[in-house]
DNA sequence: TTCACAATGTGATTTTTTTCACAAGACAAT
DNA sequence: ATTGTCTTGTGAAAAAAATCACATTGTGAA
């Protein structure tokens, strides 16, 4: 119901309105978000609407309560254990980028087919050989994982993820995995990322 | 000219068709480019279109001659130079990521205001002092540039890779750059990601 | 030959997302 | 009190993107 576009941003409100919170800010005002987000006010304010906030012409919106709002709309004022597969370089930097517990996501544990990575703890999480994703998801009851294996192993390591429960991927590998429509994939493909942008940043407009 | 959503679908249309040239496959219907796409069959008949591409209704689209189109179309036959600015873990990710030269994206060079990484040559980019930055940028007129820094540093950073004559950012700090609108920036958010992730996994409609 | 099939190219339509634009309300200043 | 200035909330319009649907056309089987 929510669009995909405003889910997406309500996550970047909420970032920098905790930002914004931790420097004793209290209100807002649309056009204020709508910098942060690179947006337009009106934007800001449909999606708020959509959330079913509202603010005032005087003080624009409460921080605090805007904050609940989006808590409550991701369902997750508390963190979201996420699994991560494959250790490589991608993988370890993720781990290291998340290890912080500043954000919303925790990464509980991690995959390798590896041995040599096996029982290691990077950055927190444990790291379990392969063969123990499913009992682990299942017991766990993790829904989402970050998949960063090498392409020639994506599509396998996803079959495995989905027999195992998982409900969403966040894939790193430069393919296109193919699961049935009830698994929700997100890909993150840096090099269509950077062919995009010195497309665009070539002049050919934009 | 070409939307965008176009534009990034040509990207991965042509890492496709690559791999399908490697194969030995010299023709390709567009439901089989939509496959690896998760898209339609119209969609990329429409990109294709877009492209100034035909196909014939027998043997769909000619492989090389569409390789052959995007490459013209992306302008770049040729290899495309790029710096990278924050030596972390994701920079040393995509150094790595990037070095097996399969791609169209060279990493010419890589920065870093931490002196301890200078001189040294991670994965065919050499690491320069960041106050080289500029000079080099200019000496070489590069246009493009991936942004690793950490979040309290992006800014200015940003700031830099402006004023040296950077024209595109793909920045993987979660903070919005402010700058002019002429600069084309990219974000690339993975807490914002598994957010949306999450919520789309969890049911909530898609 | 004739028929059924499969795929392209593309108007037309629908859906999704963004932007416009303005009434309404509170405040500050005069 | 009156005026000018902000900003919200939101219909209405526009723009962008995806989808539908169908005429068209080789090809191979009957």
């Amino acid at each position: 119901m929510t669009p995909e576009k405003t889910v997406a941003r309500l996550s970047l409100y909420r970032r920098f309105l905790k930002l914004a919170k931790d420097e004793g800010t209290s209100n807002v005002y649309s056009h204020q978000l709508a910098d942060m987000v690179r947006g337009t006010s009106a934007q800001v304010r449909r999606d708020l609407m959509a959330l079913g906030c509202s603010g005032s012409p005087q003080k624009g919106y409460d921080v605090n309560e805007l904050i609940k709002h989006i808590d409550e709309f991701f369902n997750t004022s508390e963190v979201v254990d996420v699994i991560l597969v494959g250790i490589g370089n991608i993988g370890r930097a993720l781990l290291s980028y998340f290890k912080s517990g500043k954000s919303h996501i925790n990464i509980v544990a991690s995959f390798d087919s590896d041995r040599q990575k096996v029982d290691r703890v990077i950055n927190n999480s444990k790291c379990y050989y392969i063969e123990e994703l499913s009992k682990f998801v299942s017991e766990n009851n993790i829904k989402t994982a970050i998949l960063c294996v090498p392409a020639s192993e994506a599509q396998q390591t996803a079959d495995v993820l989905m027999h195992s429960g998982i409900k969403g991927i966040l894939n790193f590998a430069p393919v296109r995995l193919k699961l049935p429509a009830n698994i929700f994939v997100e890909d993150v493909d840096i090099t269509m990322n950077i062919e995009k942008l010195v497309y665009f940043s070539s002049g050919k407009r934009k």
